[in-house]
DNA sequence: CTGAAAGCGCTAACAG
DNA sequence: CTGTTAGCGCTTTCAG
């Protein structure tokens, strides 16, 4: 285990230097440099990042931190944090709340440990206590999608999704819409689901057009749940709606298998619409609402990094919206139910 | 920032007492603990990780090495592997190797940085150089499901689960059965890939039956990929078996789904059987060989964590197989097809 | 541009 | 059981 000491005295040069030239802060003869590369190539010198760290006070590490790793829309976004992360030669730490099961001492001990430059943190709600104490630890944080007072955040327009998923469903001339989305007031998801089901009642409202109590589904976000529920919901024929906009294509998955076995046709019975971009989208035809997850995840990385980098001189514009896509594909069409009974 | 130097001065007591006290390590009367307990929490004290890696050496951060975090198998598994090690107090450093993208890097730098306590390796094959230098690198790792010549592995028999999948089958009196697996040779589950393949013409060849080659199928285990290639096998009626043994539920969905659009009923017309244990196979109906990976994850971290503690102690058992448990929904049954041609 | 020296904050012998 | 004394391996003033 040759270390920076072995190095310089092989290159001939003070640690200062041999540190200086391998780190590429502080300037140096470019003749000192290449005999310090030499030499450290030549022992095999690897950094150690223990020391460094504790030196200069960069771990060159980030932490992730999220409710689900197992969720697709969680997963690809980890995917785009990971690569912009290893593209700038950073470590990844990995926080999974898996629900709320590790939240606290992810939240009270983890995060405190002060072995990060920066944390992105991804769907989460944190009271004031707890933004409170991560921020005194002096860590530099960028949300996405969760309501982070304080803090930059990346997020969707939630309600501009909805109002859009919507307003397709609307546009193809459907009246009878029902829309599948999370928890009204405490879930996890809170602001989106709320912000999703809000711009779907907006769109309802300006087409003039009742949102029935019973259209309007609590899922969790899981294909498998959001298959009974529509199952539920599609089984009594006078009762039916003739579109359906979920807030995930994972529960949109879980409602257009509700659907078949029902033996519905889709699109023709009933069209159903979601929100992410999951690419099985492709094979059960949905049309979606692409949020493009691995760009927040790098997009957020690469915020945090300015921030982390900068040292907190520009804050940035506090918060940033992301662009998503509509995606048509064979789940959406005008309604041809063949009985045409109308709403109640 | 209060360090254990105030937390000892605010103790009364010396700065090796005091992080003995809080380490647990070594013996320190009641009396001092308690002191020292009382004081940290009053200074909201918490301990340096880096500076406390660089004296002990040892980081409490564990690395999982994995293909791609967002395929429902490695994305479960490690869900597992997070728990566990949230549970013993440990960070979980992610290198998700994105396919090949990062692998170079992650073998050849990140993990050589010495900041790890362990390494779970999850489903990698690892040449003789790449082993020589992460071992070199003195880090204990635990293999999960890749073959990793002179590391301890867990690993289900893949060469018995194509052969129960596959018996599974032929018992409900399937003859025209397929396969759809991974790459035979290059591919990066090459171990499973080919065990499973290999079960499988085992068992056909123990029941007298051909194997045809067209139906022995090379998917990348994307459910989007095996759809296309299940599609394509099921378009001929003359060609078509009667049953499909995938190596993973994800393309088993592919096959369900392309099987329904080409308007084959499931199971009478085709049985489809997967691997995994995917969540989603409920409301599919998917008859699987569940291999519970999230306990896969846990497991290979106990594993690993004893070599870690026990520093290499006791090596115990190099390999240790897993358990998995066939899952029989409703995507299995006799063949029931109207056309009775037989196979050519 | 370079070297010497002083830590970063904690742990680990080693005596007592 | 406890205190003293050295470092862990690197970065960083501070002089030169």
């Amino acid at each position: 285990m040759a270390g920076i000491k072995d190095v310089a005295r092989l290159a001939g040069v003070s640690q200062a230097t041999a540190s200086r030239a391998l780190s590429g802060k502080g300037s140096v003869s470019s003749k000192a440099r290449e005999a310090v590369t030499a030499a450290a190539s030549e022992l095999g010198f690897v950094m150690s990042y223990h020391a460094s760290s504790l030196a200069s006070g960069r771990s060159h590490n980030i932490g992730v931190v999220l409710p689900f790793v197992n969720r697709w829309y969680f997963a690809t976004l980890l995917e785009g944090a990971n690569s912009a992360l290893m593209d700038a030669g950073y470590d990844l730490t990995l926080y999974d709340f898996q629900g709320d099961r590790y939240r606290e001492s992810v939240l009270g001990d983890f995060l405190l440990r002060k072995r990060l430059d920066g944390v992105l943190a991804v769907s989460l709600q944190l009271n004031s206590h707890e933004t409170e104490q991560i921020l005194a630890a002096g860590i530099p944080v960028v949300g996405v999608g969760g309501p982070l007072p304080g803090i930059p955040t990346l997020r969707i327009d939630d309600v501009e999704v909805g109002r859009r998923a919507t307003n397709h469903l609307l546009s193809l001339g459907h009246t009878r819409v029902a829309h599948v989305g999370g928890e009204h007031e405490y879930g996890r998801n809170f602001q989106i689901s709320s912000g999703r089901r809000a711009g779907y009642e907006e769109a309802m409202a300006a087409a003039g057009l009742p949102v029935r109590e019973a259209w309007s589904l609590i899922s969790d976000y899981s294909a498998n749940d959001a298959y009974r529920e529509t199952k539920q919901l599609l089984a009594d024929p006078a009762e039916r709606p003739t579109a359906i906009f979920c807030a995930s294509d994972e529960m949109a998955f879980g409602a257009i298998l509700a659907a078949r076995d029902l033996g519905l046709r889709i699109p023709d019975e009933l069209s159903v619409i979601g929100v992410d971009g999951h690419e099985m989208g492709e094979i059960l035809g949905l049309t979606t609402i692409d949020q493009i997850p691995r760009n927040q995840g790098m997009r957020a990385v690469e915020r945090l990094l300015a921030l982390v980098q900068e040292d907190g001189k520009a804050a940035g514009p506090a918060d940033e919206l992301m662009q998503t896509r509509l995606v048509v594909r064979s789940s959406t069409s005008a309604p041809r139910t063949l009985d045409s009974k109308t709403a109640s």
